[in-house]
DNA sequence: GTCTATACAACGATAGAC
DNA sequence: GTCTATCGTTGTATAGAC
């Protein structure tokens, strides 16, 4: 029996299947996406996949693992800036994040499947809002400590900055409507910084 | 040939076919709810519904519009009322509706299939997203109108609270991981408001 | 480990009687 | 309109050879 969570040791049918895995479930779904796409995609029998994992539930959880793994690290700013820099900085990062088409689908497979699938909501969260949202937090508490922030709560105020950055805009490419797209971030993420200043600047 | 959308007269068998459909949707997601435990749900053949419905996506759009023809009143407050207290009464509003369960599956449904379903993505977000936000726009320019808050763009500060109050208690919630919930609403709340006041009080 | 071929169940949709 | 019964397809998973 294969041990697709612990020591993955590597193997090319392996990363082959979990890439391909990986794009098919990004681009239908869980439900729709076919042990015989990933198959195919992958240039690799169907009973392959069954020799490396032992289900199509075992897959989706290693392939939504393995994306969770590369996390980013989204607040590594020149420590000689301001506020309003360091923020704005901070807030386009996230938002280009969040935003590209695979952080959507991303978010979209996992929130679906989170009520049959607890585990890897928890891993989601913890390696993608939760690290965002600790960074963040850092990153402000720094603000404070610097005097450049009235910082009660450094938790709270990553959970409004976060809250004003993914707003209208993130719903809106969720679901996949029209946007006008290059203006709107800047504009959302200025939007959310001049608020956090107006807010919380000395 | 059955007209679902346009004129859907009353029927007994009829609503109960939606109304057991809307159960099963929002329970099991869209491509693992069967014709058959929607059938049985209703107490129904499955022919019955082939004849009130032409397909499973025809019988899913139903649903879908169905429940967003409900939309809520969010701001309907006394207007004795200041900013801070209109803007609590309005921020528990939404965000109580928006963490009730039937809520969330909607959202997540919604959000899943909106790469195969346009046209759903964006009657949801007109019936739902869209009719919060243009009625907490209006309840803003009127606090603008009697002073008691600085509105220079309605509608981004609508963005801006409505995210506010759309956080991490929001995205874990829709995860499913555990939260202390009752206090941590008023808590979410309060936070938007005062940074509200912060930002754009009198 | 990897393949071809297949077993077996579930699903969407329809036929035909009433 | 509503039912029972069924068709044809697709999907997960496995058997057995190499």
């Amino acid at each position: 029996m294969t041990e697709s969570i612990r020591c993955p040791r590597p193997s090319a049918k392996r990363d082959a299947i979990l890439d391909a895995a990986c794009a098919v479930f990004l681009e239908v779904g869980y439900a729709a996406a076919s042990m015989d796409s990933v198959a195919n995609r992958a240039s690799v029998s169907k009973a392959t996949i069954y020799a490396h994992f032992n289900d199509k539930d075992d897959l989706f959880g290693a392939v939504i693992r393995m994306r969770c793994d590369r996390n980013l690290n989204l607040t590594s700013v020149d420590s000689a800036l301001d506020a309003r820099d360091t923020l704005t900085v901070i807030g386009q990062r996230f938002l280009n994040l969040l935003l590209q088409p695979d952080s959507l689908s991303m978010y979209r497979l996992v929130t679906a499947e989170a009520p049959r699938q607890p585990d890897l909501a928890r891993a989601f969260y913890e390696s993608g809002p939760g690290t965002s949202k600790t960074q963040i937090a850092q990153a402000i508490s720094d603000l404070g400590r610097r005097g450049l922030l009235n910082v009660d709560d450094a938790w709270q105020m990553a959970d409004l900055f976060i809250g004003m950055l993914r707003t209208d805009l993130f719903m809106r490419t969720l679901l996949g409507l029209p946007q006008t797209k290059e203006r709107t971030v800047d504009q959302a993420v200025s939007a959310a910084v001049e608020t956090m200043l107006r807010a919380f600047g000395p």
